[in-house]
DNA sequence: CACCAACCTTACAGTTCCGTAAGGTAGAAC
DNA sequence: GTTCTACCTTACGGAACTGTAAGGTTGGTG
């Protein structure tokens, strides 16, 4: 999934150094260059996954805009990336909802470094659904889908899975699992085993493997 | 509910001054001035709201203290606080997972703004329970408990329970219900009454009713 | 190879869950 | 009051879930 960024600035040179310099490391940059026209943006499109924005704009001022955004959407994570570098510039920009603020001039590698600390948020943000092949998990409903239609587990069998897709990728041990997904149930040892059978069934039609590690315990994988 | 922060700073000055600023914000600041004993505090107590580090101290640095948080807990929130001010220690320190860094000499408005934009995340973030009298939801588990003891409920109440709780207060009729709680699991009419049936019995030692509203549907509350 | 431990597979029985059906209760309208 | 409808309660059979047991496989080790 392409990550989306917005960029609101109305210097051409500056615009098009970060849109240049973003775009490498993530993937989609729009750019805009007016108050009065990110206002209009921001209220129809909500999908943003962060916004870098310019206090000094035309039409409309960058705190103006941010307070508007604010108004309806507290979520999308946003850097304020200004020349205004007064300490009350400061606070006012991260009281009013700004996640971070970087005065002009600034590094690029540090401004890399801020937008990659402010995406990685998402990243174990539970409203994104986790991965992984064709199966993917919603962690704030707890639902998983399968190629497209979804998954219902018996509760053991979801709590094991759950756990697993947690960690996609790397084994997890018995214990770990014992402790994490069935926490003081008094699950026998080979009863994560039956769990893990029936679970391979379910999976089988799919491209996500359920692998064993013969003496550390399962890793869920794409095959 | 108090905020707890952990302020990781050897410089006792600096340390008692932040602590005084923090303590009037927001609730208790615990102090650390060793890197090792910092790592060994971090691996028993995972429940800081924010954690304030320097990057300077005796035993270990505040990198290796950082990077062993985050392989257990990326979660937390870190603010690096140092004298450290190139670029490449901040870029290291940000991909590290640390959430902001502010190299010192650094104006304390500044500093409370950047702590409140940080906690500010916590607030609309569902790992926040839901609570209603003794009884509270754990969205980010899904898992209830009641006065203070763990409520395992089978699928289909949980499921009932976790809608109404959280609409809790408000009436929420059996459409929304259906809708919500049970989506496209053909569950009949009189099936949620029995499922209500059994909740009630469930929550009769507690101070959470579950009432009808006739007409409409039903509705938590406490008595 | 022989052996052992870890793991797989299948079957089965105990338990829990589920939802319909059937009869009872309560509030509202007339 | 009667009547109607919404809701409650209980019981029960079928379905689903769960975990042990028993026997089979596999991979590693000497």
């Amino acid at each position: 999934m392409p990550l989306k960024l917005l960029l609101i600035e109305d210097d051409p040179l500056l615009a098009s150094t970060l849109t240049e310099t973003l775009t490498v490391e993530n993937q989609r940059v729009e750019r805009i260059a007016d108050g009065g026209e990110a206002l209009d943006r921001l209220s129809f499109d909500h999908d943003y996954d962060l916004i870098l924005l310019d206090l000094n704009l035309p039409n409309r001022s960058g705190l103006e805009v941010l307070e508007a955004l604010r108004s309806r959407d507290r979520q999308t994570p946003v850097l304020i990336l200004t020349a205004r570098a007064a300490i009350e510039d400061r606070v006012k920009g991260l009281d009013l909802g700004a996640d971070d603020y970087l005065a002009k001039p600034f590094a690029l590698d540090e401004l890399e470094a801020r937008v990659r600390a402010l995406l990685r948020r998402r990243q174990n943000d539970p409203s994104e659904p986790l991965m992984l092949g064709s199966l993917s998990f919603d962690r704030q409903r707890q639902h998983f889908t399968l190629n497209d239609t979804a998954l219902s587990l018996p509760p053991r069998e979801h709590r094991l899975l759950a756990c697993l897709i947690h960690y996609a990728g790397e084994p997890v041990d018995k214990a770990r699992l014992l402790d994490e997904a069935f926490a003081g149930e008094a699950v026998g040892d080979n009863a994560i085993e039956v769990y893990v059978h029936r679970l391979r069934r379910r999976l089988a039609a799919s491209d996500v493997r359920l692998r064993t590690v013969r003496g550390i315990g399962y890793l869920l994988e794409v095959e």
